[in-house]
DNA sequence: CGCTGCCTTGATCTTCTTCAAAACGTGTGG
DNA sequence: CCACACGTTTTGAAGAAGATCAAGGCAGCG
């Protein structure tokens, strides 16, 4: 209302083209795939990776793309959707810098059944299916890591289902808010600022609403002070607020 | 509406009790998990297994649950539901013979995050957290079938999201019956019988709507020849048909 | 300054839920 | 075998939540 600020959203990319080699490291070496092991491992892992850049905006891969690949996210934000032609786009996740994408078990034709594009500029690890198998193979550590982390994804996805499934858009827009909060906040200004580019309608693609129904549920929340927003960037102000609203299934 | 059928669906449950060691052995061998291993590593990987029946109905486990071991569904059929306390439930899957549930990762101490009900009498097997980690780095190709099932769990929760989030109550409801034909399917007159049983209120929690919404849509497809349908079964007539709902985003 | 693309706001309309009650099927005990 | 009682299913009518349609406002940028 009063005073206006301009958009706090920080950009997290590093230069788009280079991944030094000591930085390649030190993402493996931090990954959740590669935690704990010997450096010497570490460094055969790593040389069968290779780096790459996307811009802001671009399409780092399709759906239906023959899935050959699969990315770790270097530096930058990549965007997940499910969008499968016929209309009905969901925004999945957005993922951060050691997340995965892409395809992470394939071996015969498959496809890529997610879109991801480059929520900014970014930089990318990538393996090809073949090399991960071999990972996979060799370092039984890698693949039961590996299963953790699919496992906290399916997860994630039925606590997602739930939402869509049960809960009302209030309900839901509190949740997805509190999520990103945790997932991509920093602090500023007091508050919990979602430290990624997000409009009313990506929020309103990522639980399944209309962009106007986004943005009546934001201006609402920013009129009981739980948030504080503007065009692109979203602060939280109140989580507990916020949680209240996402346990409340009835009113 | 003329001639009504007795229920038809056939229970797949073999005798609640026992698991003969030949039957476990021939289970273990078909589990996508573990298929194309040795005959010695299958006795390997047998002997860490218990199995242990339920009968119709019984909780198998619930979620808050100490998460300490992972099922494989042996005979009869699991339903497995996301529920968190606070009212809003989903039913995620109906699973057969040779699908799992339960914690596939787990160390440290962590839950059930979801509920498992056996929907007809079952015997599963058991194995301890602690031994499947040893069968993982024992046999890198199980973990790397492990990476690959959970793979596909993650594009099939994909799948239901971007269904639950875009698209009408009949169109998740064509595209639920299609998928629980082909999942659950046995020929029957000429038709595709949804071999387990399946109530309206079940259907509905499925793709997040209520009961009175599923029967008034199930009614419609039958009248429209697409299904036919009973107390607690149904017969899908006419999948094309069906599957046309599916795509027609806009209707 | 004015353009372009987000964001907001309002009015209307559709879909689905909710509440209520009746009809039906199925298993039970007489 | 019949009658009854229970849980499921069906159907109706009213209501609410959110989608849709349509303008208008505001920020950032050339």
């Amino acid at each position: 209302m009063s005073h206006h600020h301009r958009n706090p959203v920080h950009s997290l990319a590093g230069p788009v083209e280079h991944c030094s080699l000591d930085l390649r490291r030190k993402l493996i070496r931090e990954s959740p795939f590669f935690s704990n092991l010997e450096p010497g491992q570490i460094d055969e892992i790593n040389s069968r990776f290779r780096d790459v850049g996307f811009s802001a905006n671009k399409t780092i891969l399709r759906e239906g793309d023959n899935a050959d690949s699969l990315f770790i996210v270097a530096t930058g934000l990549v965007k997940l959707y499910s969008a499968s032609g016929d209309g009905g786009i969901l925004l999945i996740d957005i993922l951060k810098p050691g997340e995965h994408f892409g395809s992470v078990a394939g071996f015969g034709p498959e496809c890529y059944e997610e879109t991801a594009v480059a929520a900014m500029d970014c930089c990318l690890l990538k393996i090809s299916s073949e090399n991960f198998h071999r990972v996979l193979t060799m370092h039984p550590q890698v693949a039961v890591r590996t299963v953790e982390i699919l496992s906290h994804r399916v997860r994630f996805s039925h606590e997602l289902m739930r939402r869509l499934g049960s809960y009302s858009a209030e309900n839901r827009s509190a949740w997805l808010l509190l999520r990103l909060g945790e997932k991509l906040g920093r602090p500023w200004e007091g508050k919990n600022l979602i430290n990624a580019p997000v409009s009313r309608e990506e929020l309103a693609a990522m639980i399944g609403i209309t962009t106007e129904t986004a943005s009546r549920i934001v201006s609402r929340f920013q009129k009981k002070g739980l948030i504080e927003s503007g065009r692109g960037w979203i602060a939280i102000k109140d989580p507990e607020g916020l949680k209240k609203l996402t346990e409340d299934v009835f009113d």
